[in-house]
DNA sequence: AGACTTTTTCCAAGCCTCGGAAAAAATGGT
DNA sequence: ACCATTTTTTCCGAGGCTTGGAAAAAGTCT
């Protein structure tokens, strides 16, 4: 079997449509000679792609306000056009799941947040629990119920590469969870259930200051997690779903993890860890560290409280060989931080930064710009719409052949 | 800038063009119907392709002493033509520059190595030696001396991501050697310099066992260094040009490394290192230690020498924790290992293992499959040549339109 | 109102690949 | 020997997509 598969002009269509609306999705509205310019297609095909997209619903003309005077023929401003479809991402924490709808155009619709104890709970209920948010959302629609295009589930844990469930998850007793086939029956859209930390970079797919960026996304909070962007394209593996940075050893025969192993990342970097490590406490605490509690250890630090401003330390320094570590392997990247480590970011920084010097070679990466992005959940929700338009925006585009037919 | 470039009628022909060399690289000959099975071309584009890249003189057409004894017309076998360019792979270690010419169906033609003290010469006296040192072997060829359509140069050292020189290279005092276009302009050929371990995988990149297959390959000696091929393409840093492995932080604040920080797996893995600690000796030798000494270290160990045994034991211990890190964040790989170490990998495989246990989530990876590999320079000239082959057909795909009208 | 400019649309031409038919090159049977 | 069969190649018309240039459209400027 050869690696290289043949090409032929329904590719060539297939990707200079997709060219089009991605150029669209950046820049929100353009003319057609715009995009000929951008995406380096002769202006007869760029003005026959989008005509098709348009007949097809995908974009719409819409008029621009902000019309320069200027001589000559002015452009029509094309946009993609959010009535041609509806996505949702939901996202399944500890004791909460929550969920956004958003337009075809990645405008949010609607926003709903359950807190539910799913610990104990298992596949069905976890299904039926999704299927409900979504039906409810899709309810509190503004131009009424509508069926939804895509659907992605974005979890905090481990899921199947194959993006058809659960492997294990901190919110869940139960392992092994099969989630998309299931649901997908139950919402009539194709299902995709992602990490939420390696699904993060999604976020930024279509933001202009990123672009061509490559980057990592750190969540340091319950866990800690990372998502990378490499070569313009997030990460994914072939086994487990996520760049397990939480789980990447820092100090050999160190600190217990939740995870059995000694000395991870996540033992000195995560919520619990800190917690463990300023009461001097051994053991990992059974339930989860509040937000609260965490911010009252931030203020004892920043108090000056030594056995707090100690665990934030440490914290940062394993956060900081972690990163020394990927950098090594990988390449210097800008980092956007969010979870509650966002909020202590002056409790740690120094220590992160410190890290990374003593662990990268030359130091390179130790003054890398770290981004915050406080809202977790709002990153997590842009990050499950983009993953979910991006999918449906190659469907569209393979079928736009049946589109233009049918105008 | 969009990302998403266009695509016409000339990318589909060099995309399919290249399926085809890709696919007789593979499997070495055939006919144009089982290439066109293999690549999914239609039998008449197969049969256009082949005719053109024939005319071209990329291939050949052979007898085929297996032809079984079936009905109907026999095909006519197709193999890549080796007079079609020569390329010559180059080699920088320590004391030692070293070289091979292969034609373009990759076949060896022939090899030189010369011993040279270069560490404390400019990047003139490196220039002049790789010239005369490719004039030589062309020299050398059995059909006589011919210009060279692409040349490799394998570094120790971290090499320029633009493939232009020599950042920083153990065999060198020097740094920041501009290699490419001097040399280039001495060969009359592209020159391209990069790193020999991050190279590596590009040995195996037509190899049937390791097709569709992501790998690393770990080199364990004077250095350490390691070489991923990620998703069918040999992964190549923006900044840096490697993965460096062995400056992978192992133990915070632990043994001094080369690079003058501490705790890096070299630190521990390499041959160095392993010396240091088997003789007790805190410091870092100012020569390489040799292959001998090695040897008789490793047997030392072999006959139940304490120290020998524990040096050998901790080197393991440090490349099995730094590959369950890469196994955390990437996935779990199978090993392709050369070096000194893979000569001594019944003194580290158990080590080894047990490190990747201790520092992987749920150990996954402890079990990986260990390829050795015993020939490094071996490995590294397969590698050089096929990057300038890929290299080479890439161009020549391009450029066939003007090869058919040459018919 | 007419001249100019700039954006869109329209149309013939050029390249690929595809599918089917015809040709080519062997084997097998009578 | 010779013809039917089988299998691989080549040949040819059709279809799809992009391109470049010409024509049309839709505004400003004088």
């Amino acid at each position: 079997m050869s690696r290289l598969a043949k090409t032929d002009a329904d590719m060539v269509r297939v990707h200079n449509r997709l060219a089009v609306l991605d150029h669209l999705r950046r820049v929100g509205m353009t003319t057609r000679k715009a995009v000929s310019e951008a995406t380096g297609l002769s202006v007869s095909a760029s003005s026959a792609i989008s005509g098709a997209l348009l007949r097809g619903g995908l974009l719409e003309e819409v008029e621009e306000d902000d019309r320069s005077i200027r001589r000559g023929r002015p452009g029509k401003s094309l946009a993609v056009c959010g009535r041609a479809a509806r996505v949702a991402a939901l996202k399944i924490a500890v004791g909460e799941v929550s969920g956004r709808i958003s337009d075809y155009a990645g405008r949010p619709l609607v926003e709903l947040r359950r807190g539910v104890d799913i610990s104990g709970r298992d596949g069905g209920f976890i299904v039926d629990l999704l299927a409900d948010l979504a039906t409810d959302l899709a309810g509190r629609l503004e131009d009424g119920p509508r069926a939804l295009d895509k659907v992605v589930v974005a979890v905090q844990g481990k899921t199947f590469s194959d993006l058809s469930g659960i492997v294990w998850s901190p919110a869940l007793k139960h392992r092994h969870i099969e989630i998309a086939a299931p649901l997908s029956a139950r919402l009539g859209a194709e299902v995709s259930v992602l990490n939420d930390c390696s699904l993060m970079p999604e976020a930024f797919r279509w933001r202009p200051d990123f672009t061509g960026l490559d980057f990592a996304t750190l969540f340091v909070g319950f866990g800690v997690g990372m998502g990378l962007r490499l070569n313009g394209a997030t990460f994914q593996g072939k086994h487990s779903s996520a760049v397990e940075f939480g789980h990447i050893n820092h100090m050999p025969g160190g600190a217990l993890c939740r995870c059995g192993n000694h000395g991870c990342v996540e033992a000195y970097a995560s919520d619990y860890a800190i917690w463990r490590s300023a009461t001097g406490n051994g053991d990992i605490p059974a339930h989860r560290i509040g937000d609260e509690a965490m911010q009252r250890l931030a203020d004892a630090a920043r108090a000056g409280d030594p056995a707090a401003r100690a665990a934030f330390e440490a914290a940062g320094n394993a956060i900081g060989y972690g990163l020394g570590r990927v950098f090594t392997m990988i390449d210097p990247l800008p980092i956007v931080l969010t979870g509650s480590g966002a909020q202590a970011i002056d409790l740690l920084e120094a220590s992160i930064r410190q890290g990374i010097r003593e662990s990268a070679v030359d130091g390179l990466g130790s003054d890398t710009p770290l981004i915050l992005e406080e809202d977790t959940d709002a990153l997590v929700f842009d990050a499950g719409t983009a993953y979910a338009l991006a999918a449906l925006d190659q469907e569209f585009a393979r079928s736009a052949a049946e589109a233009t037919e049918a105008a």
